[in-house]
DNA sequence: AAACTCACCAACCGCAGAGAC
DNA sequence: TGTCTCTGCGGTTGGTGAGTT
């Protein structure tokens, strides 16, 4: 079609009266005509594409009710271990920059890499009374989270993440950046040792894991019940975690991360520094862990 | 059981860049 | 070169369900 032929065929989305226009959660019908009319025409010009598919919708609502909702690849289900690994380390290079870092995470939208970052990172920064984008709060992730996520993910205890076989090779959800950035992370701890690689691939090196018992009970709060939530959904709650057994004797004096920018390499001392608990103590708990992330936060 | 709070997420809004004319 | 339109991005909002009091 002629450049020219767009231009015609594509109305302005302001100069359709706005009462014809609707509004709000999309229907299943409406859901359908868009399907349809986008597989025997594809997609684009969508204020074309919304008018000629008999939607009473914006090109923009369109779009984003396809690329959001309804594009056969996307990925459904909680963020896994390694996807939020990937969040935290894309977003620590290249700040709000959503689509960018959900160009990395094959299935997942921007508007839920964004979703993520704003309900469960922010929450949790607030209740650290830190900015997310702070210091404190970039060392913590870098030197504890992240630490302890690819802990998770080399232990296979990642939410989705199948867990993988000795000497095996896992293909990670999503690419790993390799254009434009060079990124290793490799985390080492008494029980296991795993990297992430610029190659996209999360290498075991060593797994001697046994399947992980089921978490105790937490720790009872002061008045004798138990405060403990933890939908293993997200980072915290993995931070937060329950001692695994396999883990148990594994101090934090034991773990060594190995990070291809030197600064990393830091992370021993800073634990020491910031008084991380030992594995097997007790930490986790709702109170435990205000009480604990205000120690190491200083605050 | 009802009221309230919180977390999640779909959807909208405003803006900026790119391309066509 | 200026204008217009489309597209894409990031920020924000509002609805809904789950959990708590």
């Amino acid at each position: 079609m002629a450049p020219r032929d767009q231009r015609e065929m594509s109305s302005d989305e302001e100069s359709a009266p706005a009462a014809e226009l609707r509004r709000g959660p999309w229907t299943v019908e409406e859901d359908l005509l868009l399907v349809n009319y986008i597989a025997a025409h594809g997609e684009g010009r969508w204020n074309a594409l919304a008018r000629c598919a008999g939607l009473r919708r914006t090109g923009k609502s369109c779009r984003l009710r396809w690329l959001n909702y309804l594009r056969p690849d996307l990925r459904r289900g909680n963020i896994t271990a390694s996807e939020q690994l990937m969040i935290l380390e894309l977003h620590s290079r290249w700040g709000n920059r959503w689509s960018k870092i959900a160009q990395h995470l094959p299935g997942r939208t921007d508007n839920e890499i964004k979703n993520y970052w704003r309900t469960r990172v922010q929450k949790h920064a607030r209740q650290l009374n830190c900015d997310v984008n702070s210091q404190q709060f970039k060392d913590l992730m870098r030197y504890l989270w992240m630490p302890r996520l690819l802990e998770r993910i080399g232990a296979g205890a990642g939410e989705d993440d199948a867990p993988p076989q000795a000497g095996q090779q896992q293909q990670l959800p999503a690419a790993w950046p390799v254009d434009d950035v060079e990124v290793e992370l490799s985390c080492t701890t008494a029980a296991s040792s795993s990297s992430v690689s610029t190659d996209g691939t999360l290498q075991q090196q060593q797994q001697q894991i046994v399947s992980p018992a089921p978490p105790p009970a937490p720790a009872a709060g002061g008045d004798g019940s138990y405060s403990y939530s933890n939908n293993n959904s997200n980072m915290w709650d993995t931070l937060c975690q329950p001692p695994r057994t396999d883990y148990h004797a594994t101090t934090a004096a034991e773990t060594a991360c190995s990070w291809s920018d030197e600064s990393l390499l830091l992370a021993p001392c800073l634990y020491g520094d910031m008084g991380l608990p030992e594995l097997g103590e007790t930490m986790w708990g709702a109170a435990a862990d205000d009480l604990w992330y205000t120690q190491i936060m200083g605050l």
